[in-house]
DNA sequence: GAGTTTGAAACT
DNA sequence: CAGTTTCAAACTC
């Protein structure tokens, strides 16, 4: 039998959702580890909103990619944004990095090349690092998961799954976590004065200054790029994605035990966001009668 | 590089 | 669960 995770109670043995196998929050699981895998529960965050439940004006409900948009989907983001940033040294000097203020811990790394003083995140102190990954997993089940979806269920791509909280930086700076990973701000989060959404001028300014590069940031196209034709953002991958996000609604629906009816006009109210989106983008591009 | 600001995490 | 404190990263000078 390979490692257990401790436990304070004799004879039991922590159980971990079977997400926690997957890459990239992986702060237990050993080679020779043993695991009791329980089936991921419904329960735990399925967030698709319907239609009406994105009160949040900017929230934009479903991303779409227009084919000129880069090819990096959201979770290949999601997964590149993580894997940039376990790489980065800490530089704790009070958390032992045996806290989620350590980014290598929260990202499930063991300590290397990093500054930090004090370590305990490394393989010398195994038993304090899994009493810690033990306290943080007790106080919430989530809290090594990535905290930008990778569209799992529960989760929706490329947006964050707790939203942020900021009140200070407009959400414009990398204090920020949607910021930081390059996505918009969402109905999740709860920030004060935000301007990391579509149409925020000062937004807008600092993409087009190259501060903030692409990968999340498409979501329902504007048709500037497409100015032969204001159709012509209706592109296969922009029907695909509105495709899933009917989808999303209709097993959403399903799960809540809706009736036929009901889940007929929950996916007609999705629909017609997306169809709005698009014609917003189209009529805002001024291509239609200039 | 030191000091300040910021917001997530931890604590009460 | 709300308010406060602690912490480390981001930012400014």
């Amino acid at each position: 039998m390979g490692n257990v995770l401790p436990s304070s109670v004799p004879g039991l043995y922590p159980i971990l959702p079977q997400s926690y196998l997957a890459p990239p929050s992986l702060p237990l699981i050993r080679p020779t580890t043993t695991l009791l895998v329980q089936p991921t529960s419904l329960s735990s965050g399925y967030n698709f909103l319907s239609g009406p439940c994105f009160s949040q004006f900017h929230q934009t409900p479903c991303p779409v990619y227009p084919d000129s948009q880069p090819k990096m989907s959201p979770v290949r983001f999601s997964a590149a944004y993580w894997d940039a940033k376990s790489r980065k040294p800490c530089s704790c000097t009070k958390s032992q990095c045996l806290k989620l203020y350590c980014d290598c811990f929260a990202n499930g790394d063991v300590c290397s090349n990093c500054k930090c003083i004090n370590c305990y995140n490394n393989n010398e102190h195994e038993y304090e690092r899994y009493q810690a990954i033990k306290i943080c997993l007790d106080r919430n089940p989530e809290a090594f998961r990535p905290k930008i979806g990778s569209g799992k269920r529960g989760e929706i791509k490329g947006r964050h799954n707790k939203g942020c909280n900021c009140k200070r930086s407009g959400c414009l700076k990398n204090y920020c976590e949607c910021y930081e990973a390059k996505i918009m701000c969402s109905s999740m989060c709860k920030c004060v004065s935000c301007r990391n959404y579509d149409e925020s001028p000062l937004r807008q300014t600092v993409v087009s200054a190259g501060s903030m590069d692409l990968p999340g940031l498409a979501f329902y196209p504007t048709a500037k790029s497409h100015d032969e034709c204001p159709l012509a953002c209706l592109t296969l991958r922009v029907v695909e994605t509105t495709c899933v996000c009917l989808l999303a609604q209709a097993e959403e629906a399903e799960k809540e035990g809706y009736t036929e009816a009901q889940a007929e006009k929950m996916i007609l109210e999705e629909f017609g966001q997306g169809l709005t989106q698009i014609v917003q983008s189209i009529f805002k591009s001024g291509s239609l009668y200039s």
